[in-house]
DNA sequence: TGTACATCAGTGAACGCGCGTTCACTGATGTAC
DNA sequence: TGTACATCAGTGAACGCGCGTTCACTGATGTAC
């Protein structure tokens, strides 16, 4: 592995980007092949890139720093299978779908990138401000549409927003840290659960108030034209 | 740190299990008050507990070995509480309520033991096989009486486990590894998204077959009396 | 009750390793003249 | 167009550290006689 580093040429004055931007994609690219974020070590993207361990130093003032970096690029990255997902959906309730999946399905995808983003602890708390993502800000657009839609009550999304995110991130994380679940067609079941979610969030607030076990034994006993037992 | 070890009686010739325990203890302890999983050194565990690092060998073949113990003491431990916070509750609804709460609970006031059982690698999966846990058992056995009791569609109660399971799994883990975020009251949220998601699923199974973002949308308007907007 | 001895819980020192980070340096790049 | 030179991207060697783990050992414990 050492000694076959490839050659790269030196980076001209100005274009000290090129290889920030190359570091952040190895190590991206290690982080994606390793079982755990211990494997990205800056010797190993330093390797990766084909250059020495000091160069990192260069372009990011810790591994802190490039840590933070990664995880910066893994949320756009997210965000744009998110919004590539529900292009083209008018309906609301279908693109908070379409969201929803395609963030399950990235997490899915990209186990490692979704631990060191979302399950790991934040490597600096301010960068990683995830309500100043853009991936978190259309999530929260669509689901004041589904209020204005009528599907939620109209109130401030934020509450519901981070509700129907941690019902995506749940199912999401489970699928990951315990793969060895049987957990079938693990698309089939984000999908129930998803929909799920927004199915209860509807309900409860077509219930309102605040909905307690015995108000929701009673909507039920309601619901049902028979005490029915078959 | 160091060399004010306090001092411990050597243990008398049957009692290995007593020094075992301890250790089990000490890096739960070390692991509440650090910040990351790391911490917990066979260095650090030993020097808690007053003894030299190769002690520990004669008790876990492996550092592994130890995380595998504490995951499971950790499972046992968050079992208790949930089956006490449901002690005295005959309803099942009112049961589920309880379980789920005293899980969300456990996880906030104690995030690092619940980082990693549920949110770090598994150190062993086959150890930590979650399936045979008694927690997860007890929650299964809770599902399958609200079924019975006609709140879910009666069948087998693993998919609806796994669903609330992740329901509280999510909003649990996004408080750990966000803490930054507005959540306003834990408490209340976790409440709130525990009852919004049996609330769908009980709503989802009345509805039956799959649920799709369209018959959300046209349940929702089934149910409201006219189109309103106020 | 007293003594010799086997057992084995725990020790002390050391191993090799990979890590993040530093520092004085080198030499290709681009510029001034 | 040609040459001297300043810049600064990247280097090579080294630092100190804490880690998991090993191994030959020691000496208190419990037992056999």
């Amino acid at each position: 592995m050492t000694g076959t580093i490839p050659k790269r040429r030196r980076a001209s004055r100005g274009s000290g980007e090129d290889l920030r931007a190359e570091i952040v994609t190895a190590a991206k690219a290690l982080l994606a092949k390793s079982a755990s974020a211990d494997a990205m070590s800056i010797r190993a993207v330093a390797d990766a890139v084909g250059v020495t361990a000091p160069s990192i130093y260069l372009h990011f003032t810790d591994k802190d720093d490039l840590l933070s970096a990664v995880v910066a690029d893994v949320f756009t990255e997210l965000d744009t299978a998110m919004l590539a997902a529900a292009e083209g959906l008018d309906a609301p309730m279908e693109r908070l779908r379409a969201f929803g999946l395609a963030y399950v399905r990235f997490a899915i995808s990209h186990p490692e990138h979704y631990r060191i983003a979302l399950l790991d602890p934040c490597p600096r708390p301010d960068v990683d401000a995830v309500l100043a993502t853009a991936g978190f800000a259309h999530f929260q657009a669509t689901v004041k549409q589904c209020m204005q839609a009528g599907i939620f009550a109209d109130a401030d999304p934020l509450p519901i927003t981070f509700e129907l995110w941690s019902a995506a991130h749940g199912i999401a994380s489970l699928m990951i840290t315990k793969p060895f679940l049987p957990w079938g067609d693990k698309d089939a079941v984000a999908e129930r659960v998803l929909c799920a979610a927004a199915l209860g969030r509807a309900a409860a607030d077509l219930i309102g108030g605040d909905v307690t076990p015995q108000r929701v034994t009673d909507w039920v006993a309601t619901q049902q034209p028979d005490s029915a037992d078959s």
